[in-house]
DNA sequence: AACAATTAAGACAAAGTAGTCTTGATTGTG
DNA sequence: CACAATCAAGACTACTTTGTCTTAATTGTT
């Protein structure tokens, strides 16, 4: 498993909200989230309190509360979500778990797996939340259960 | 961390013993190994315990006893151990985590991951011991710590 | 036969991850 | 103001992974 489970709700619940924010000044609800993707409730709000720490949404209290965008889905990026969820360095860790694995030190798999890797980073960084959901809409693709 | 520590020691370790069989009948006994690569002794026995199970190596108990490959570095793939280790379906999850998500119910990265999973699953099934071994020989590379 | 070297196996402990629950703070609505 | 809806925060539990320890079985050497 490549990404925690954390994250994998992060995203998930990233790209719902930039999918279902008719207006995107409007406040989600994490409890309706929590419902539409059968995600724990209590285990959201700790996700998107992470969230709402690197400013990536903005929270709301009390009726009509809830959590939405701090951007526009086209300015947040995939790539910002794994970073707040999973910490820096997923993406420099060598695969065999070697500490001084690198560039110049390489162990056996280090060129290959390090080639696949940067690739996964660039679709991330490169990859909006605007995207992800535009794709969801125009192929019926599905982020819930 | 795409795989488990179980996981990760046991490629470095199975390297090691390719390398370091100047007679490949010779059996290596685990505690050298353990010392060489800075991991628990008791660990690494159970992990050997499992290749042993899928017949990648053989293990011999008492004085000069110890495990060797059970077949020539070139006929064992990286691939192997990694799902004698980390079990089947590593290489076919969701990296969102989505139950149903595959190629007819595709979630937004599934086109892209699977892209470089599956070239970083070729690595793994093309690259042999042997391979890896001789890289290590050749460029002075490193697997221990 | 006695001993030392070694793997085998399983119980156990420690640490990390995932998930639940409770309480508190904030805020709109009647 | 009273109340309900909502996020915030932290304690707590459960599960999984990782690592340790003990005992047993096997085997070569003396």
């Amino acid at each position: 498993m490549l990404f925690s489970k954390g994250c994998e709700y992060g995203l998930r619940a990233m790209i719902y909200v930039a999918t279902h924010g008719e207006d995107p000044d409007e406040f989600v609800p994490i409890r309706r989230i929590s419902k539409e993707l059968d995600i724990s409730f209590h285990f959201l709000t700790k996700i998107f309190q992470q969230l709402n720490e690197e400013r990536i949404i903005e929270s709301y209290r009390g009726p009509r509360g809830g959590i939405r965008l701090a951007r526009p889905a086209s300015k947040i990026r995939l790539m910002e979500i794994v970073v707040a969820l999973e910490g820096p360095g997923l993406f420099s860790e060598c695969v065999m778990g070697l500490p001084g694995c690198g560039d110049l030190a390489p162990c056996p798999l280090h060129d290959g797996w390090s080639e696949q890797r940067d690739r996964l980073a660039g679709l991330l960084k490169s990859m909006t939340l605007a995207e992800a959901s535009r794709q969801i809409a125009a192929e019926g693709l599905r982020i819930g259960p």
